[in-house]
DNA sequence: TAGTGGTCTAGACCACGAA
DNA sequence: TCGTGGTCTAGACCACTAA
């Protein structure tokens, strides 16, 4: 009998069989065919509905394509549509370097505007955090985050505000994982040209973010982008 | 027994359990209990991986939740991201009427742009398509779309252009299932100042498409929208 | 303790595709 | 004809939740 299955009893067989398959077929062109669900029943000494869950998965996931009749194939990679991304992870895609400065961090009371968007009361708590965006030592952007310290215990104590405020969030798993942006396009005031170094009445993207984690409004900001130098790339799917 | 299973043959036991959950559930508040699978086995005297299978789908689809040891629920409703949209159903989700004033519609032959969006060569044929897009009577877009006639046999000829793009392109079965839109924010020029009625210089958003159906490149189009009166919006989830 | 979903078995018959 | 995935059965034991 094949030892594949691990002596590990706490694994369950079809996570180790979806594993196997695609450390075989992660890095395969797409068309190559993955082994049969008998092969792998014989394998692996598992019943079929156990290879079938296990497959099942991967096909959800879209690395497999079933073929009734021919086989299981490595499927052509889907269509990606746009995600939640960071500034930093966005200057990173378009192979920039990005830095931080902050500005402004401090404790405010939440004014009717950002009460509502971050579904909290007038007056409450929020953190206001001012930094200017860098990419290849240029100023990119402008960003004017709010975010409710309520769900954010001890984020401005610690002598500094954290060097990413995506991966912060993350860590306490409180990254948004769903955003609504609202783009338009006007022309930088005289405060803004001066610290974004472009000239009054340059063409600036704004943006304004609402970001939400599980069910709670955790992130919003207000974003200016240099128009000069900034664009913004969007994939979008259909609906079903 | 139950004579709840379709007498038609050709109707699959998974697909018929799943319909009828569906239509007990389909419109429940989230939270409802779906009933439970050993219920649905004794219901419909089939076996529990058959129920688990209609399920399975439900819960894929995010109209049900699982909760072990507790049962089946009808989910909240996933929050949703941007889909694909035209002109006129942008403007009427806006509540504004749409409006489609066409300025240029005729053969052209590919230049190296448009030809290599398209993914055809250079100088093959492609139907260039101007509007001047209003909402609620005010000028709000200007189009130019370019379509390969490969594709589009008969889109030209018959004394007139289709009343909606995306809607001749669905009845062909090639509307874009995926967008790929890059959006800057720039000045108006003369031309399009005059024609978007604003004055020269003010901000506009720029649009550039490539709309996708299937494995084919369909549409490629550069849009300016009015700055005063246009905001993106969008909607973005996270990545898997 | 009773009920739930999660996992798993060891078979079976079918329609379809390729040789 | 043979191998494939699609469907389906009639059980089983487990961990977990709620009463």
């Amino acid at each position: 009998m094949d030892h594949v299955l691990s002596e590990d009893r706490r694994a369950l067989k079809h996570v180790q069989v979806r594993e196997y398959v695609r450390s075989l077929v992660s890095d395969g062109v797409p068309g190559t065919p993955a082994p049969s669900e008998r092969e792998l029943v014989a394998k692996f000494g598992v019943a079929r509905m156990t290879v079938r869950q296990a497959m099942d998965a991967l096909v959800i996931e879209g690395l497999l394509e079933r073929v009734p009749g021919r086989g299981t194939f490595v499927a052509r990679p889907r269509r990606t549509v746009s995600t939640v991304l960071s500034f930093s992870e966005d200057m990173t895609r378009r192979g920039m370097a990005p830095e931080s400065h902050t500005l402004l961090a401090r404790r405010e009371q939440a004014g009717p505007g950002v009460a509502r968007a971050l579904d909290i009361l007038e007056g409450d708590a929020v953190i206001h955090w001012r930094r200017l965006r860098r990419a290849d030592g240029e100023p990119m952007s402008l960003q004017d985050t709010y975010l409710p310290e309520l769900h954010l215990p001890g984020f401005l104590e610690p002598g500094g505000m954290p060097p990413s405020l995506y991966e912060e969030l993350a860590q306490r798993r409180l990254r948004p994982t769903w955003v609504e942006d609202s783009y338009s396009s006007d022309v930088a005031n005289a405060a803004e040209a001066a610290l974004l170094e472009i000239e009054q009445g340059a063409p600036v993207l704004r943006r304004q973010r609402r970001g939400v984690a599980g069910e709670k409004v955790i992130e919003v900001s207000r974003s200016i982008y240099r128009g000069d130098r900034y664009n913004l790339h969007v994939q979008l799917g259909q609906a079903d």
